[in-house]
RNA sequence: GAGAGAGUAGCACAAUGGCAGUGCACUAGACUGUGGAUCUAGCUGUUGCGGGUUCAAGUCCCGUCUCUCUCCCCA
């Protein structure tokens, strides 16, 4: 009788040749993420459950993992009369990093101003796995609270577009909506109040779904047909060749990661970027940046089609202001004013973006403006702004375009001993070698020396330290490169000496 | 939650309803202070699980579990 041994479905073992890519990825994150002034904050993963429910929507809420209530409490909780589902459960995982850290807001007392926050953990959803989709998984967030500004907008965007040139991924462009213009469109488009919400998730699909995919789920939601195809044409951007933009096709392409395979993955891949690496990003943001006029121009239209909707100015100057803004900084080439993107979660109250790229079916990060959240918490609002790159799908993508390069891990040396030679003596002399920054293992056993290297050619070392009795006696140390086959026995300083300046030369 | 496909050794895969096999990996030896190549030998199985049909089931049927893909939804 054997168990099954595979961790739970949506869920994943990272063996050590795993952690070493997601380490290299998150170090490289959070170094981005320090250079914008953000600092690092970690919460539980689980949460009252109280402090989950209703922030998400009902899908949200759907897909909260929730903990049983523990020992006699339960046992009460199930003899209550018309016992439900959520009798039984006072907690949750948490669902995103985003209300963890409204709740710390609302519960904290000295927290600077302006709140600027990173965050790398997992959260967990109760979701059916599929392709860059797991049950749990890390998010990379960032969050600036306190402030109104669509500074902090311009700035988490940065970040994030950043983090994506720092790693080689430049054919991404985040779309970029607004929730208020979206309510405004709906309702310039003659759809009840009460549908709103259906016609945003109908809507949201349009890029997957197409037109008549969207007129299809209109029609089985029960929204009415003409005012759903006013809603399409009021939200269907114009071809490009019908704007006044001078730009190319779009979503704009690197040529350095155009047409690339697997197979010539090392380029871009080293940190810092090379000088290759920079002028390709420069030459994609100067050819990006003449589209900051199609994404006016589409604002321009947008207003047109509202200029009888008051409550739509808010919004759509925020829009504008944003864009002026973002051109000052890394983002504003990759902004792309897109009237269909609704994204899920219902905490979103103003500008709301996404991060997508043709390397990914689905998004690889979004975020938005949430000025009501905190204030669910807490008796008055705090205004404020996130973005969360999804890990794991920019960990596929990076995988699957080789831009890892080689990412090294595990000991440099193998320290192999004859077995005319102490235990202890192994172990001192190890020491020595640590002492000196070394990574060190020791073989525990003493097979002949053969096996012994076989063992470190299977574990990736390249470097063995060779202690026999000759060299115990002498107080040397045999040092040998495996990849060469290069061996010298030196006294103890000089072989620790060698085996630093291999494990320097990689 | 809906639909489709797949489960055979650690891994990759064979086997017309008729003896469960091949390659890689692993272990040992050729080679007792020197690995990778080669050769030789060896090890590896409740064919996911439970039932049924059959003289006979890895193979056909039913159920079940798991995984993959598509949809839904999302990061």
């Amino acid at each position: 009788m054997s168990i099954n041994t595979s961790p739970p479905s949506g869920t994943r073992d990272f063996l050590p040749a795993d952690l070493a890519r997601r380490r290299h990825l998150e170090g490289v994150i959070r170094r981005v993420y320090e250079s914008f002034g953000f600092v690092a904050l970690e919460t539980p993963a689980f949460e009252n459950l109280s402090t989950l429910l209703g922030k998400y929507g009902d899908e949200g809420d759907q897909l909260l993992f929730r903990l049983l209530h523990r020992r006699d409490k339960l046992a009460r909780a199930l003899q209550e009369p018309g016992v439900g589902e959520k009798d039984l459960a006072d907690l949750g995982l948490r669902y995103d990093l985003t209300v963890p850290l409204a709740r710390v807001i609302a519960n904290a007392k000295d927290l600077p101003r302006f709140f600027k926050r990173y965050q790398i953990q997992p959260v967990w959803r109760a979701d059916r796995p599929g392709k860059g989709r797991y049950r749990e998984f890390w998010q990379c967030d960032i969050d600036i609270t306190g402030t109104t500004s669509l500074v902090a907008e311009a700035e988490v965007c940065g970040a994030v577009v950043r983090v994506f040139e720092e790693l080689g991924v430049r054919d991404i462009t985040i779309a970029l909506n607004h929730r208020q213009l979206l309510r405004c469109l709906i309702q310039a488009a003659g759809l009840p109040p009460a549908q709103e919400e259906t016609a945003l998730v109908a809507i949201d699909k349009l890029d997957k779904i197409g037109l008549d995919g969207v007129r299809k789920e209109f029609t089985t939601r029960g929204i009415e047909a003409t005012a759903g195809e006013r809603l399409l044409t009021l939200i269907t951007r114009p071809p490009e060749g019908s704007s006044p933009s001078p730009a190319g096709p779009r979503p704009p392409t690197s040529p350095a990661i155009e047409g690339k395979g697997p197979a010539d993955g090392e380029a871009g891949a080293q940190l810092p970027p090379t000088a290759d690496h920079r002028a390709a990003t420069a030459d994609h943001r100067a050819a990006a940046r003449a589209d900051h006029r199609a994404e006016v121009a589409e604002l321009d239209r947008l207003a047109g089609l509202l200029a009888d909707v008051p409550e739509a100015a808010g919004p759509l100057a925020q829009l504008r202001e944003l864009l002026d803004i973002a051109a000052g900084s890394a983002a504003g080439p990759y902004l792309r004013i897109d009237a269909t993107l609704a994204r899920g979660l219902g905490y979103y109250t103003g500008p709301i973006f996404e991060i997508r790229s043709p390397a990914f079916r689905g998004s690889l990060g979004g975020g938005g403006r949430y000025d009501g959240l905190i204030g669910m918490f807490k008796g008055t609002a705090i205004p404020a702004v996130g973005f969360s790159i999804g890990f794991e799908r920019l960990l596929l993508v990076m995988e699957e375009r080789g831009l890892f390069g080689s990412v090294s891990w595990g000991p440099d040396v193998l320290l192999c001993r004859f077995p005319d030679v102490a235990p202890a003596d192994a172990l001192r002399t190890a020491s020595a070698l640590r002492q000196a920054g070394l990574k060190v293992e020791v073989f525990p056993e003493t097979p002949k020396i053969g096996k012994q290297f076989a063992y470190a050619e299977s574990i990736k070392v390249k470097l063995a330290a060779i202690l026999g009795a000759t060299e115990a006696q002498e107080g040397k140390l045999s040092v040998k490169h495996l990849g060469t086959g290069e061996q010298l026995t030196l006294p103890l300083a000089a072989a620790i000496a060698r085996l630093r300046e291999w494990s320097k030369a990689g």
